[in-house]
DNA sequence: ATACTCGATGTAATCGATTCCACGCGTGCA
DNA sequence: TGCACGCGTGGAATCGATTACATCGAGTAT
């Protein structure tokens, strides 16, 4: 593949100048610039990322770590992640930890090796020394929906306190009293959050929330299932469930239907994050919704400002419940 | 961040030698090894992976280009891809084209110029000059699911013919007789198998396709809705509707439920790709489901044959109908 | 003792770009 | 006429690795 050496030699000029016209310096005559353009275009000359970037200390890419490219937020997450970046000049590239701290330091290790330019990264459970020292480091970096605390890094996510408030208020409503949730892992800030804030909305309405139906979730279909399936072998059953993220919910309705149980007569059921699938459910399921596109638009100009030497501040903002029928019915999903 | 060079200089030996070690050749004598090894150590030391894939002309990682990441089939394909190239030892980026010539132009381009080690292509629809380019230039690639004519590129893809045969004949048997078809883009062979295959499946039972039955649409969700809602201005709607990607399927869901219109009773419906919420949808969905995640390690295994020098063939698994409920009860799907 | 081999290591070229510095030449000003 | 200046351009160092080739010392065969 034609080089810059090639171009220069047909264009009669120095690789210098090559140089010049290709990142559009000033200084170079208009006879001499278009020389060099058309001696590359006769070598279909295209200039090679990989050197200008050892050179440079730049790669115009940006790393995107997410927890599963199985989960339909993740991966509207990444959508507008990667549109974000490319109007701003940057290729991303996805690591896919599928919620393993192993896989995820494999890919910051992987990426940072690759010297991007900054990370975008939604934790998985636990603490991950790799990802302290990419910190420590110095590689930008922000975490975006799940976060690590203690370290000083910008997030963007956000907040479902109040609309897991929402939620409860609207199963209580319902006249739903065993209200029981299914966790994400345990180290998981998104879901210590949800988990806290379903807690004390019970409280708030004199409801308790025995250990028992706290059921240990991955954010995975399989662990969905299994906590349902736990949840009955209790000696007195939730009468709802809330599973702290969709691919739980799937599993959830997996199990429910293995056992010939319908929402939400048998069991309501109510999920964190919405997709495009749940209006179409059987019966429709209520969610509630994460403003994904903008925590992904917002993630990357936090991170580009960083990449290009501005600060950058965290940002929260906010989710909100969308009653359909599956807690039951009411005035507001009724029609 | 320190370069191998300051290595050297920590373990009292050459640049040569680090790199010795660094990639693990013989003839470096134990002590000398076991210094540079703690010298790394002390200094976090991590090779630069830039420098080194301009040395060594390979940079490790395989391209992966998509129509849409926001369709569960592409993300389980990629997936598996990304499993299958990590345990080769490649990394993997993921281009999203947004079933957009332009943007697959751009992603072809921008992982060229980052020199790829392969290709990985799911094309958009029409032809691509500069994916033409592309394999004349001799980067290593292989068509996954969809693929272009006359271009001397391995593909890996699933057949459905035999499939929507037996869609057809199950449509049929449920007696429906006025069968639509939504296609996907002009272009893409996906799309043209799936309506050739409807087509002829429809001759066999002395079915007409009648031009109007064949809506244009794009494999996104908006085209199924807008397709579904010109179904039904037409004089006389069909009976039954064939989505050939799930997503078109979903927007065909959206624009009945719109309507106030039932599956099965007031529209039949069945679509390509199977995904895990059909079996939960209202009513569960019949679905042609083809084996992703061997189509992913298929396509890895034929494009690493090729990037690693040896010769790669096509490969064709089959697809296979998945009858539920919503194109009517039958023996099969009743219960 | 001489020459030769072999193992361990170092020196320096190289990959393809960017960029600092210097050079030559024409112009304007003293 | 001489000098400074600016413009357009070229030469060469550089980024951080890999690797062909050179070197050096010790051991061995003659």
């Amino acid at each position: 593949m034609a080089g810059i050496k090639d171009v220069a030699a047909r264009a009669g000029v120095s690789v210098a100048t090559v140089s010049r016209v290709l990142n559009g310096h000033s200084g170079v005559r208009d006879d001499t610039r278009s020389r060099v353009l058309s001696a590359m275009a006769e070598l279909r000359y295209r200039p090679n990322a990989v050197a200008r970037s050892l050179r440079t200390d730049q790669t115009r890419t940006l790393g995107l770590i997410i927890s599963d490219v199985l989960n339909p937020f993740f991966t509207e997450l990444a959508r507008a992640v990667e549109d974000a970046a490319r109007s701003r000049g940057y290729s991303v590239v996805i690591g896919n930890a599928d919620e393993q701290l192993a896989l995820q330091d494999h890919h910051v290790r992987t990426l940072s090796d690759r010297r991007i330019d900054g990370l975008l990264v939604s934790p998985a459970d636990g603490d991950s020394a790799v990802l302290r020292e990419a910190v420590r480091s110095g590689i930008p970096m922000v975490f975006v929906d799940r976060w690590i605390d203690g370290l000083d890094v910008p997030v963007v996510r956000a907040d479902g306190r109040e609309a897991v408030r929402d939620l409860v208020a609207h199963l209580y409503a319902l006249g739903h009293q065993r209200l029981a949730i299914i966790t994400g892992p345990v180290a998981t800030t998104t879901s210590n959050e949800r988990v806290d804030a379903f807690r004390s909305a019970l409280c708030e309405h004199g409801l308790p929330l025995p250990a028992p139906y706290i059921g240990q979730g991955d954010f995975r279909t399989a662990s969905g299932r299994r906590v349902t399936s736990d949840f009955f072998g209790l000696p007195e059953p939730p009468e709802a469930i809330f599973a702290t993220d969709n691919l739980m919910a799937l599993g959830v309705m997996d199990e429910l239907r293995r056992r010939g149980l319908r929402v939400p007569d048998d069991m309501a059921l109510a999920a964190f994050d919405d997709i495009a699938w749940f209006p179409h459910t059987d019966p429709p399921v209520t969610a509630i919704a994460q403003p994904t596109a903008e925590l992904g638009h917002r993630a990357v100009a936090a991170l580009t400002d960083l990449v290009e030497g501005r600060s950058a501040d965290s940002v929260t903002l906010s989710a909100h419940l969308i009653p359909r029928r599956s807690c039951g019915e009411d005035e507001r999903s009724r029609r």
